[in-house]
DNA sequence: AAGGTGATTGAGATTCTATTCAATTAATAC
DNA sequence: GTATTAATTGAATAGAATCTCAATCACCTT
């Protein structure tokens, strides 16, 4: 870290003209606010999410769920990934907690469908990737 | 895939009353249709962004990138994530490639600023998982 | 040109993740 | 109850991702 701090006293000496003690304690400070605007529990949330969907298994159920509108059997969903069944479970199961699935019990059947987190990050993620 | 065809026959035979062969083949027709609306490739492409961002060091690069609305140093950013400076460089050259960040020389220093695809994605993820 | 500094690259060790197999739970049918 | 099927859970392994170290490139200064 401190090494770091001498790169960042030269940037700013650099960029400033000049250079104090102060200017880099108020740049430290500044970058710090910047990364804790929202809390490291939120950043950690959002990054459960993410994590939960970068699989191609996943995506793709999660894909699948949101253009279904609607709920879809395992069973059913067994036929669009290519996992065993209890590969599928495992990934349906890290969907759910990501809140990114809602599951339901019908009779001895289990449906699945997406939420509206769901339906929200696709959506913004076919929109801003078609854009290249 | 036989024995998962075999479940879907059943499950389709609980639903519709009775179940004939071309019935399992129209279902399984739709939920292909459903997996392929879009295309592997795009899926790909999306699946490539979400892998960058789903990681500590690299999402909150992103974060901090998105909130400084404009660019920063390099030296600047060693400061506020926990790794080397190879580390930080490695990140950013993948947030680069998944087209979450550009990257401009600036004399010595080199600047980074998260792209539009940045901003939409993480306005997103804050806005959907404030909603929890 | 030489030296120093900022930043990147490639290779390797370690750490995490995804998947499968085996066993188990839950629901229905007999 | 027992059997059968749907689905989940846990453990183990194979594969991938992340990080660091060392070397290198690029730019500026003298």
């Amino acid at each position: 870290m401190a090494q770091a701090t001498d790169r960042l006293r030269r940037y700013l000496d650099d960029e400033l003209g000049e250079c104090r003690d102060e200017d880099v304690e108020r740049r430290l400070e500044e970058l710090g606010t910047l990364e804790a605007a929202l809390g490291s529990a939120r950043v950690n949330a959002e990054l459960d999410v993410l994590s939960a969907l970068a699989n191609g298994t996943r995506y793709t159920l999660v894909r699948v769920l949101v253009a279904a509108e609607g709920e879809l059997c395992v069973c059913e969903l067994n036929a669009v990934v290519d996992v065993t069944e209890s590969g599928l479970s495992h990934a349906l199961s890290a969907l759910v907690d990501a809140g990114l699935a809602e599951g339901r019990k019908d009779g001895r059947w289990r449906k699945y469908r997406a939420t509206n987190r769901a339906v929200a990050l696709v959506t913004v993620l076919e929109g801003s990737v078609t854009d290249e």
